[in-house]
DNA sequence: CATGAATGAGCATTCATTCAT
DNA sequence: GATGAATGAATGCTCATTCAT
C-alpha cells in the first residue's frame, strides 16, 4: 500500500516522480519482453505495449531498444560487481576466491531474477546477467585478471588463464542456468559442486598451491 | 518432357535432382546469411536474395526462417550424433567416454565452422551445434544418459547427474566457443585441457573407479 | 473502350503490362497530389492512397517520393527538350529564336496542363515545367547558351547574358502561369505580348542587328 | 508580485514587454530556421528548440507553423508597403514610377536578406518577400492598379494590364533572386537592366507618352 | 513447380498538440 | 503565462506471405 507508485502523483508533489516511476515502468516491461522474446525479436513496440504509456513516450526516456537492453545491462553489472569487489577483498587464496565468487554469482542470479520468479514466470527467465553484454564482458574480465594474479607464477607454463576463465565461466553459466529452472533454489548445491569440481580439477595442473 | 530443362541444366534428367538442389541452395544460404547476420536479425528475403531462386520459390521449401534454421541444426545434430556413437561404442570407461567426447565435439566444431573460417567470416560464426536448439537439446541429453549410465552406483548419492552434465556442458561449450577464435584452431589443448580438468574435478566426488 | 488498362490484364496478355500501368497510375497519382499539396508537403501515403495500390507497392517502383519527382520532372524536360530542339535549327535570327521558343514555352504548358484542365482542376495545376527542378534548370542553361550565341558579338560589354535570361525566363514563367489561369488558354497573345516586350526591350540595348 | 520575474529579467517591469520578446523570438528564429530547412520542411519542433522557450509556449504565441510563416510575411509586406508608397507618392510619370519601383523592391530584398548573407546562409536564403504569400499577393495587386493608372487610356485596347503587371513582376523575381545569388550585390544594376529593358519593352505598345 | 509483383500488417520514429503542474 | 512530459496519429519503409502467370 504504501509502497504503489502512482503515475500522477497521488499527492506526494513531484513531477520528478512519475518520470522516474516511467522510466522504472519502461524498464520492467523491457525486463519482461526481452526474457520472453529475446533481446533481437523484441521490438520497442512489444515493450510499450506492455506499459500503460504512449508510443511516443518511449522516446523521451530512450533512444533505441538497445539503449533499454544497455540500461538493463548496466543496472545488473552495477547490482553485481560491488559483489565481487566484496569476493575480491576477502579472498587472500585462490581456493577461497573461488568458492566465494561462485557463491556471489549464484546469489547474485537468485536475486535477480526472484521477483520473475515468484510472479510465476513462463518457465525461464534467466534476467539478470546475460553474459555476452558489453557490460558483462568486463566483468568476466575482471575475473580472468583475478584468476591471472592468483595463478602467476603457479602454474605450468602449458595453461593459459584464457582456457581457465572460459572454464570457470562455463561451469558457471551452464550451472547457474540450470539451478535457476529448479526449485528450491539450491545456490548451497550449485555452489558446493561448482567449486569443488573446478578446484579439484585445477588442482591436477599442479595447483594451486596454497600460499 | 523426358527433357524438361533442369535447374543445373546438368540434364541428368530427374526432377527430384533439381528439386534437391533448390533445397540445397536455400540451405548454404542461410547458413551464410546467419553467420553474418545472425539468427535473429537475419530475414527471409536476406536468403533468397543470395540464392538465385525467386522469393515465392522458398515457401516450397519451408515455411519460415525458423523452419531453415531448424533443418539447418538438424544437419549439424544429425552430422554430430554418429560421432557421438561412434564415441559410446569405443568407450568401455568414463575416462575415455569423457576424453572421446570432447574431441569428438572440438573437431565438430572445427568442421562445421572451416568454410566459414576459411572464407574469412567476420569475427565468429559458431554456426554447427547452437546448443538451445530443441535437437541439440536432444544430444545433450544422450549425453547425461551416456553420464548417468557410467555413474550409476559409483557416485556417492548426493551428486546428480544433471549438475554433472551442465558442468560437462558448460565447459564444452565456453571452451569451443573460445576455441574457434583463436588461430591455429587448437583442438588437441582444448580436449586435454577440458578432459583433464573435468575428469580430475569429478574424481573428487569419490569416482570414477574405473570398474 | 478500346483504351481502358486494366490492371491484371483482361487478357491482352503481359505481365509487363500490368507494371507498366501501375508505373504510370503512381506517375499520375503523384502528379495530381503534387499539383494539390506541393512537392514538399506531399508524403509518399498521399500518393498511394490515391492509387488503387497498396503501400508497399510504391517501393517496387520508386526508391521514395523524391524519386517519383525526378521521374516526373524527367518527362516534363523530355519531352520539352525536341521542342526547343526544333526552335533551335529553325531560328537562324534573334528574333525568330524568341519568338519561335516563347511560343514553344507556351504551347507546351497548354499541352502539359490540358488534361488537369480539363478534368476541372482545382483552380491552378502548374504541373509540367516546375522551374526548380534539376532537370529543368539544365534547359535554362540549354537557353542560356542559345542566347550567348546570338548576343556575342553583339550586346555591349556591359551586358550579362544571365541577366537577360533571368528576364526572359521570368517573364514566360510569370506570364505561363498566368496564361494557364485564363480561359480560354491564349497562347498566341502570350507569345506575341512576351515576344514583342522582351525583344523591343532588347532593342534598347542596342541589339539586335538582324545578321 | 510586482516583481514577478520576466523572462529577460530586465526588471523594468511591463508583463507586456515579456510576452513581446518572446513572440520576437519566436519570429526569428522560424525566419533563420525557414532560411535553413525551407518552410515546408521546417517544423514547429525546429523553431522552438531554436528558442529559449519551451514546446507549448509556441502556441501561446501561434496556432501552427503556417501562422508563424504569415507573421513573417505580414512583417515583411509590412516593411515592404511604407517603400512602395513613397514611390508612388514619387512618381508622376511611367517611367519613374516603374523606375523607382524596381529600385525600391532590390533594395528591400538586399535589405531583408542582408543578415542571412552575412551570417553565410547556405546558399540561397530568399527570405523576406516570397511573393505567393496571400499578403504579398495584395502587394502585387496594388502594383497592378498603379500600372493600370499610368496606362489607363494610354494603352491600346489590345493589351491587358494583367499580362503587364506579370511581366514586371516575372522580371523582378527573377532578376532578383539572381542579384541575390551574386557577390557584391549589384542593385543598381538590376535595376537599371529591368527598368530599361522593361520601359523600351513597353514603348513598343505604343506608349508611354510621358505626359 | 518457379516466378516475382502485390499485398498489408508491422515497425521505428517524429511531430503537433494538450494539459497538469 | 510558462513549462515540458505525455499523447497518439502519421510517416517512411520493410517484410513475410500469397497468388496469378
Amino acid at each position: 500500500m504504501a509502497d504503489t507508485i502512482t503515475k500522477q502523483g497521488a499527492g506526494d508533489g513531484k513531477r520528478a516522480q512519475a518520470k522516474a516511476a516511467n522510466r522504472q515502468e519502461i524498464l520492467e516491461a523491457a525486463r519482461r519482453v526481452f526474457a520472453r522474446l529475446g533481446v533481437e525479436s523484441a521490438t520497442v513496440r512489444d515493450i510499450i505495449r506492455e506499459t500503460s504509456l504512449a508510443a511516443g513516450t518511449f522516446y523521451n526516456y530512450f533512444k533505441s531498444k538497445e539503449e533499454v537492453f544497455q540500461a538493463l545491462a548496466d543496472e545488473s553489472t552495477i547490482r553485481f560487481r560491488p559483489r565481487l569487489a566484496d569476493v575480491r577483498a576477502q579472498s587472500f587464496d585462490f581456493e577461497t576466491y573461488i568458492r566465494t565468487a561462485y557463491r556471489a554469482y549464484f546469489e547474485f542470479l537468485r536475486d535477480e531474477n526472484e521477483p520473475a520468479i515468484e510472479s510465476g514466470a513462463p518457465h525461464m527467465t534467466l534476467i539478470g546477467v546475460r553474459i555476452d553484454t558489453p557490460e558483462m564482458a568486463t566483468v568476466v574480465e575482471e575475473i580472468r585478471a583475478d584468476l591471472e594474479k592468483f595463478l602467476s607464477g603457479e602454474v605450468s607454463e602449458a595453461l593459459d588463464t584464457e582456457y581457465i576463465t572460459a572454464a570457470a565461466v562455463g561451469i558457471a553459466r551452464e550451472l547457474g542456468d540450470y539451478m535457476l529452472k529448479r526449485r528450491p533454489l539450491d545456490v548451497d548445491g550449485a555452489t558446493q559442486f561448482a567449486s569443488t569440481l573446478f578446484l579439484k580439477g585445477m588442482a591436477s595442473f599442479g595447483m594451486p598451491r596454497k600460499t
